[in-house]
DNA sequence: TAAAATATTTAAGTATGCTTAAATTTTAAA
DNA sequence: TTTAAAATTTAAGCATACTTAAATATTTTA
């Protein structure tokens, strides 16, 4: 299948099962950087292959066939994310960059080899589970994001889920990374912003990012 | 540029510099497995773009232009090729067809990680020289393809360009080892065989394997 | 060197994956 | 609840990278 259907179901996939967002042919277009009518296009073709369900302003639904074609979609592209940080110098924006070109041009065997070279790793850089062969995600996430973490508890960085650059350079600069101990001082609810203290600095986080940020409870 | 442009200048440069084959389009289209017809309108298509000369019924010659984007894409070829042999089990024939691949998705960045990770290697797991990030080949490759070589003269073997494991049974079998002194009696032109002496034995050898084994000269 | 074979080019047409513009439907607001 | 705004869909069109079929040029061979 080509690039753009791969890409089509991938993010069907991530707006509806990982962000609950709508997945209505504008907010795939959104993502994708087409245009409505494109994305409309698309879904009709694709409803006639079988991978999705498409009913005319619905939101769009994956069908057995299309979710089985994001996970694996989905799969090279942790893998390979995963690879690139393990070997190479590389920050994640740019290991992600990388990923997203590569992930359509992988066979089923490389994937796997990747993955045993790995020692068939569960998470990626980023913290995001790899689906395994099959397109299971045999693992159990029981992070929060950080914009509904409890006041006054610690917490453990799991995942910062994000494609910005930006964004990256912030987190690297302020030690959030990875594994980094958190606590949560304060959440203002009014104005969605939330007071953290991470390696003994105290920072005031916007909804952009504390959305994108996922913590595990420290134990 | 895409992927079509990419492999078309590339295929020019390897049917020109690396075999001194005919570069007309009926010869890009066989390598291409696309018809004639559509590698004459990308010829055209492609020397507005100052990639390559085309005139009419001659064979194309790329531009510094192209050779450069040629030379660029072989680079990333070959450092994959390296890396994946580096990395993992594979046959150099499934190594070959991802490569084959993921040189169109690779920045040069990413490239030049991979370049880094190997030690900046000059050849890669075929015996081929990797061009520099300048696209020059800093190695001179003196070797020559048997079926190409001089009748009478005397050659060390240099390369056994393979992944079929009867060619090497057959090769060690018969003396055809890296290093080892042949002769070459005989080229039969019209049938594609070519007669040599390794050790004191007579072998008649057609194409399949005459082209895959590389010689340079005896001194 | 003329005819036959082969290759190249031109022309017309197709599938994919988009675009813009206009029509239609849904959603949100007054 | 009617209207305005926003989103979706339809329609027409475009670029890329091919195809087949026919015309033309080149090469080979007899």
């Amino acid at each position: 299948m080509s690039v753009a259907v791969e890409n089509f179901v991938k993010t069907i996939y991530q707006l509806d099962v990982l962000h609950h967002e709508d997945t209505k042919p504008g907010n795939i277009a959104k993502k994708l950087n087409i245009t409505n009518a494109a994305a409309t296009d698309m879904a009709r073709k694709l409803s006639t292959k079988d991978l999705l369900i498409y009913e005319k302003y619905k939101p769009l639904k994956l069908t057995a066939l299309g979710e089985k074609m994001a996970l694996n979609v989905i799969r090279k592209h942790r893998l390979w994310e995963s690879l690139l940080f393990n070997l190479f110098d590389m920050s994640l924006h740019d290991i992600h960059r990388e990923a997203e070109l590569l992930e359509h041009q992988t066979s089923d065997l490389l994937a796997n080899r990747i993955s045993a070279y790995l020692g068939h790793p569960k998470f990626d850089p980023h913290g995001d589970p790899i689906p395994n062969e099959d397109g299971v995600i045999t693992t159990t996430d029981t992070s929060v994001v950080m914009s509904k973490a409890i006041e006054g508890s610690t917490y453990v960085i799991s995942r910062l889920v994000s494609d910005n650059k930006e964004f990256f350079d912030f987190c690297l600069e302020n030690g959030l990374i990875n594994g980094a101990e958190i606590e949560i001082n304060k959440q203002f609810s009014t104005s969605n912003m939330t007071q953290i203290t991470v390696a003994k600095n105290t920072l005031l986080l916007n909804q952009d990012f504390t959305d994108i940020i996922y913590l595990n409870e420290f134990n």
